[in-house]
DNA sequence: CGTGTTTGACCGGCGC
DNA sequence: GCGCCGGTCAAACACG
């Protein structure tokens, strides 16, 4: 009994004191040096003690039973406590793993959104820029525009017509019309952004050109233009447009990075050159993949071509050009490894000029002896063709 | 009457 | 803040 006892004390030493005190009550342990013990000498106490002693021994078990299970229920507890901690504490990792992946992937979406956003905005912003010769008040390019403004530009005499796309409602695309200060038969058109609706094939060259120069410009891929600058600029410059020198300029400078088509055959040198952050590629690097639905329509119209935008006495060699031609741009097709969207975007510049001449005439080859009025034969786009006189600038 | 042009007003950005 | 400037708006107008 009391070596039970003490052993439950000794094996739970941490029994609460009450515990403690009831069981040193009636301990049975012979103590006589303790004082607080001198009272309980059991051989001193008569029957009646005795009985009560005995009776209180049989209360205590059913104390240290109680005390047992409450202990055994304790531990249980514990072990219980134990696993759930383990079981929190292997959440709490998981939970840490997915915060920190939440984290990773709240961050990757963020530089996402923002490279996305910084796409949209160059997309917007990025320019196309054609130089031509035109008599007309503005490029027929297979779309049409509704004008709404006009201003007069700083230090131009000729003012600076915008029109909006109305191909479709909402069309966000737009474009600048102005004549070139020193010599007014040039005019430069501007386009900017990218249409929300599908485009006759005339028109489609130009958007995917807008769109081609921006993705161009933004993914920085003009390092792989050094390929191009390395082959013969007069070979390939000669192997599109035979008669022109025409030059492609891509400015990244501010405000717009913008992709200058010069098909100008007199180049003015204070115009491609004005500014120190350019590249000029030939034209004729612009042939590789989207050639030959392209390029069938620069075909079919390069007679219109000619004689819009160079006016020039080229149609005695229209007929043998055509062939030639072809077979050239097939060498240079195999030659070229160039960027894709570079080319793209150059390809498509000069096919939107070349079919927008006359997008709905297949016969174009035959009206060789067009010259600078050549788009009323089958006018069937706007109506500014028709209003040439009304433009200030002439 | 619908559509497109004209044209002065208006607005935001920027430099001083 | 102010004026300049490039760009846009929208009322008035022209036209078929
Ligand atoms: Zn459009």
């Amino acid at each position: 009994m009391a070596s039970s006892s003490c052993g439950l004390l000794t094996l739970f030493p941490d029994l609460n004191e009450s515990t403690r005190e009831k069981t040193g009550a009636v301990a049975l342990e012979p103590q006589p040096s303790a004082p607080e013990f001198a009272p309980l000498n059991f051989p001193m106490r008569s029957v009646e003690q005795k009985m009560a002693v005995q009776t209180d021994v049989e209360a205590n078990q059913y104390t240290l039973k109680a005390c047992v299970e409450s202990m055994t229920a304790v531990t249980n507890l514990s072990h219980r406590l134990q696993s759930r901690t383990n079981e929190v504490q292997q959440l709490n990792a998981q939970l840490a793993l997915l915060q920190r992946m939440y984290k990773d992937a709240r961050a990757e979406i963020s530089v996402l959104k923002a490279e996305n956003v910084a796409s949209e905005a160059t997309m917007r912003k990025a320019r196309v820029s054609v130089r031509a010769r035109s008599e007309a008040p503005m490029i027929t390019d297979g779309c049409q525009w509704r004008k709404y403004g006009q201003k007069m530009a700083k230090g131009n005499p000729c003012p600076r017509a915008y029109y909006r796309c109305t191909m479709a409602i909402g069309c966000p695309v737009r474009k600048q019309v102005q004549r070139c200060a020193e010599d007014r038969t040039i005019l430069i058109t501007t386009y900017e952004g990218t249409h929300n609706h599908p485009l006759p094939p005339a028109a489609m060259a130009m958007a995917s050109t807008t769109s081609s120069a921006a993705t161009m410009l933004l993914s920085g891929s003009m390092s792989s233009g050094d390929g191009l600058m390395n082959m013969n600029p007069n070979f390939l410059a000669r192997a599109i447009l035979p008669c022109s020198s025409s030059m492609a300029t891509i400015s990244a400078s501010a405000p717009f990075p913008t992709v200058t088509l010069d098909l100008t055959n007199t180049p003015n040198p204070l115009q491609t050159q004005r500014t120190p952050t350019q590249f000029q590629v030939p034209l004729a690097s612009g042939f590789t993949r989207p050639v030959p639905h392209v390029f069938g329509q620069a075909l079919h119209n390069q007679s219109k071509f000619s004689g819009l935008q160079l006016s020039q006495d080229m149609d005695s060699v229209q007929a043998p050009q055509n062939t030639s031609f072809s077979d050239t741009l097939s060498a240079a097709t195999a030659a070229i490894t160039a960027d894709p969207n570079f080319t793209a975007a150059l390809a498509a510049a000069i096919s939107s000029i070349i079919g927008g001449a006359q997008p709905n005439n297949n016969h174009a080859n035959n009206t060789t002896t067009s010259t600078s009025t050549t788009t009323n034969t089958n006018n069937t786009t706007t109506s500014n063709s028709n209003k040439i006189g009304s433009f200030p600038g002439n």
